[in-house]
DNA sequence: CGGGTCAGTTCAGTGAATGAACTAGGATGG
DNA sequence: CCATCCTAGTTCATTCACTGAACTGACCCG
């Protein structure tokens, strides 16, 4: 998406948001980056995604300050991408999209269920949680594999993610 | 965006949605009909993008089944392009992308408030109601220019919305 | 030294977006 | 009745971005 080219008429916080996050890809990164994934090598198997294209929305991402990266070991140097307070609020407009195309685009019922660790319900609409009713924020949600997921994927992330695991908590 | 052609080994709702939401455009079209926006016309002028391109998504999200395209006048022969019930469900999670905007991308304030009508009371995270705590459906959902509004914009959208209107109600 | 891993960059080919021009049905006005 | 205008598109050449494959470079291991 033509970043600054184009939206820039537009009267709308929408327009500013999606400049960043409506290009292809950006924002099935973040939700990786949701579910805990940290690494170059491991949103390339998990998305499929052309290295370019990685390199270069990882560095969009950086830059517009919604991820930080860091070198997480010396030798050999290794760097990982982790979401900022900033990229973690993207969780309820992320959720939102997801609960969308669950209730209209999936025939198969939910890939993933959502659950609020500390009182151990379901999440709904809203990212609020069906217990508490509090605004649940990404840390204490814990992903479970749905009836509908697919088991068939074996890159270390779809692995990983056959179990219960919690939400920005390192994956794999 | 490849539709059908790239997300498909995805195992996520979210990829479901983007595969039509994620196209460039797509979401501002649905965002100028949750304004209430509905003729070709109005959306050339108001988001000012290539007609070619508002053709094929409109006819995109009306095959998806988000709107609904339907004659308005037999003489001349006019078309109209109006939301379907799963089209206004993607309220929230337009709401909640420009929420995110506006608190992160966007210095010189909100330049759109929303307000539930009922209560008279401004609208919080997860479209829900800063009084009565209710979720909001977009029906109910009033649209004021907020402090950060542009007002040099001359299309007759833009011009309507200087005013308060009524979310979904025909505009201009 | 040879092979392997990780994190990228480079590059040619393809497909989509862009803006301008064109089309078509009907209304409007003199 | 002819010229012009309006709305809603389509067509087309150009530009741009995405894609996949190959390549680079830093480092480790045996």
């Amino acid at each position: 998406m033509g970043l600054g080219k184009n939206y820039e008429g537009q009267d709308c916080s929408l327009a500013r948001s999606l400049e960043l996050l409506g290009e292809r890809w950006t924002l099935l990164i973040v939700r990786d980056a949701l579910y805990g994934v940290r690494r170059y090598g491991d949103f390339l198997s998990h998305l499929d995604i052309p290295r370019a294209v990685l390199s270069q929305r990882l560095s969009a991402l950086v830059d517009a300050g919604v991820m930080e990266r860091r070198r997480y070991q010396e030798s050999p140097p290794r760097e990982e991408y982790v979401l900022t307070g900033k990229g973690k609020e993207l969780w309820p407009p992320v959720l939102a999209l997801a609960q969308w195309g669950e209730r209209h685009m999936s025939a198969a019922g939910p890939r993933r269920v959502f659950r609020h660790v500390p009182c151990d319900a379901p999440i709904g609409a809203g990212a609020t949680c069906s217990v508490c009713g509090a605004h649940v924020p990404a840390g204490e949600v814990e992903i479970w594999p749905g009836p509908g997921a697919d088991l068939t994927r074996e890159d270390p992330v779809s692995v990983a993610l056959r179990g219960p695991h919690r939400m920005l908590e390192p994956l794999p």
